[in-house]
DNA sequence: TACCAGGCAACTT
DNA sequence: AAGTTGCATGGT
């Protein structure tokens, strides 16, 4: 499958902190997704993805138009408009939402790296084989069924740390029917009901409620936003209502060009 | 050696 | 309601 790239880049994507299952691979990615494994590349002006399946597009989220939205952006401050055009082929992957809820309960007070290793753990040991590149094998994230298998110390030994705990008893108590009917709720109920889980807070469920179940509103505050926001805009108090307020009706998307910015400028 | 990393739960005031 | 503290672990 072959697609033009319009606000697309791949290497941005990839470090933009959203996508812990990507893996540098030749000239492009190997990634992992809806329980299949590619290898994805750019060629020219497209994007050369390996697979003929359709659920890619919604995957990259490409019925959204991103350069309206950085156009929206871009005219609102000088910051904005650098944190744009810096990473203009961002695009927020619609990923699973169980896989979003386990992966970003690891992520609190975690660093990047650590956070895809202990992901990277948790699927080659408990997940379903997909294939291998090059000798490689390559493990689809775990079902709710498989993760219902492990014991704390399980968890404890793919590296997550204290969060073992919140993720033992998440897999024990929640189905897989929750987290989908949740789709059904409207922003609000949907973060009241992530916010009901062990290990989820505020930044945690606005990163839920961003990459697992498309909601743009929210603005996830991290240290990284933390200093941009102080940084950038003078904000120390209130961080998360100045944010709310200043960079709708996008918060989510914002943040991210926010964020890549922030972290890699 | 302290401090930090896509913060949170539990506890105190 | 608001503020403080401990927390696994690897990197710097």
């Amino acid at each position: 499958m072959k697609i033009v790239k319009r606000n697309f880049d791949l290497k941005q994507i990839a470090e933009s902190g959203q996508a812990f299952r990507w893996h540098t691979f030749k000239e492009g990615y190997i990634l992992i997704a809806h329980h299949e494994c590619i290898y994805i590349r750019e060629e020219d002006d497209s994007i050369i993805i390996d697979s003929d399946s359709e659920h890619w597009l919604n995957y990259f989220d490409l019925n959204r138009d991103y350069q309206k939205i950085i156009d929206h952006y871009a005219n609102k401050d000088d910051y904005l408009k650098k944190a744009t055009d810096f990473g203009s082929g961002i695009r927020v992957l619609r990923q699973d939402p169980f896989e979003m809820i386990i992966t970003f309960i690891i992520s609190a007070n975690n660093n990047i790296k650590r956070i895809t290793e202990s992901i990277k753990q948790l699927s080659s040991r408990y997940g379903s084989y997909l294939r291998s590149f090059d000798g490689v094998d390559y493990y689809d994230f775990p079902t709710i069924e498989q993760f219902k298998k492990l014991t704390i110390e399980d968890f404890r030994n793919c590296g997550v740390g204290y969060r073992d705990k919140y993720l033992y008893e998440l897999v024990q108590t929640i189905s897989i029917e929750d987290v989908y009917d949740w789709q059904a709720l409207d922003d609000l109920e949907l973060k009241a009901a992530l916010l009901r889980l062990k290990g989820v807070g505020e930044k945690v469920a606005n990163c839920i409620l961003l990459f697992g179940y498309h909601r743009v509103e929210g603005f996830p505050i991290d240290t990284w936003i933390k200093k941009v926001l102080l940084e950038a805009y003078g904000v120390e108090n209130n961080q998360q209502a100045f944010a709310e307020d200043y960079f709708k009706p996008y918060g989510g998307i914002a943040q991210q060009y926010l964020f890549y910015y922030g972290r890699l400028k």
